[in-house]
DNA sequence: GCACATTCAATTGCGAACAATTAAATGTGA
DNA sequence: TCACATTTAATTGTTCGCAATTGAATGTGC
């Protein structure tokens, strides 16, 4: 008998893999995003760390990098492009001189209030309740917290 | 009354968006197989790539593509060094010579063997029952075909 | 006070990801 | 048949994402 895919194959399967889905669930976000971020001038990373420093203004690179998961590699040129587009300003702690702090511009501020219809629109397009999505968001944050902590082993 | 945070910026806040909760998921599930798939000389991509043909062989870029939710000015170059690692041949079909077929080598059928052990050590990473991650899985998986369908619109 | 380790951002190099364009092959309608 | 549209990969340019390294600032143990 000819078993084109036998029964030890099914964990390898695309369409059985959670990464999978997390994957393409990402990049169908960052296609939803994109024409809504587009006339903000940002891109998703960038809207993150827009929205960070909307939360708390005049923080170190490192503290975005941890809230957002991403290291110097990453952000140093992004907040380049971030001050090029004067949004932010980069200034050394006069502390800490190892430090860089970002600190939103006037524009930087400004911005927030042409961004609020952002979450409203990605909420259409997930044609879900906002309980369910509270419901699933919590889930991958759990999960997503159980795979960084055994990274860190 | 000051009030650093109002009601009104709720939704926009870092840990309410459902959105970057599956972008850094995505991200903590590419650091998890990192090491695994180091072990097969393999990205994450790459072995999604390598995952759809160990499913179905001879297939045209435009397939995988779209299985992938991927284009082709990602997938030609990654497609390229998959076939300078000898894991892949990339042939013009001859019945449409648009289409380039890409069909694995001994090297790239052996492999799915070295990776057969990479699911089960993703579940354990995951540290959850493999029915909690099939009901997030198809979740998520209908969350981004939603997302996806408005995309078409 | 001084060697030493640690912290932090920047840099380099490589591999995605995608928009926009190009070019070749194929399909279609008059 | 022939003009025209469509399909398919490839290419170009920009932006992430991360590993590895560098260099300056800071902290520490003796």
């Amino acid at each position: 008998m000819v078993r084109k895919h036998s029964a030890a194959d099914q964990p390898l399967r695309l369409d059985n893999q959670i990464c999978f889905a997390v994957y393409s669930a990402a990049h169908a976000f960052n296609r939803v995003y994109k024409p809504l971020l587009d006339r903000l001038g940002l891109t998703y990373p960038q809207y993150l760390v827009m929205l960070v420093l909307w939360e708390q203004d005049d923080v170190p690179v490192k503290d975005i990098g941890e809230k957002l998961f991403l290291d110097s590699g990453t952000l140093t040129p992004l907040l380049k492009r971030l001050e090029a587009a004067h949004l932010v300003r980069r200034t050394r702690s006069s502390e800490d001189e190892r430090q860089v702090l970002i600190a939103l511009t006037a524009q930087g501020h400004a911005l927030k209030d042409k961004a609020r219809s952002v979450p409203q629109s990605i909420l259409a397009a997930s044609d879900c309740s906002v309980s369910e999505l509270v419901g699933m968001k919590n889930e991958i944050v759990a999960l997503r917290d159980r795979l960084n902590a055994v990274i860190g082993e």
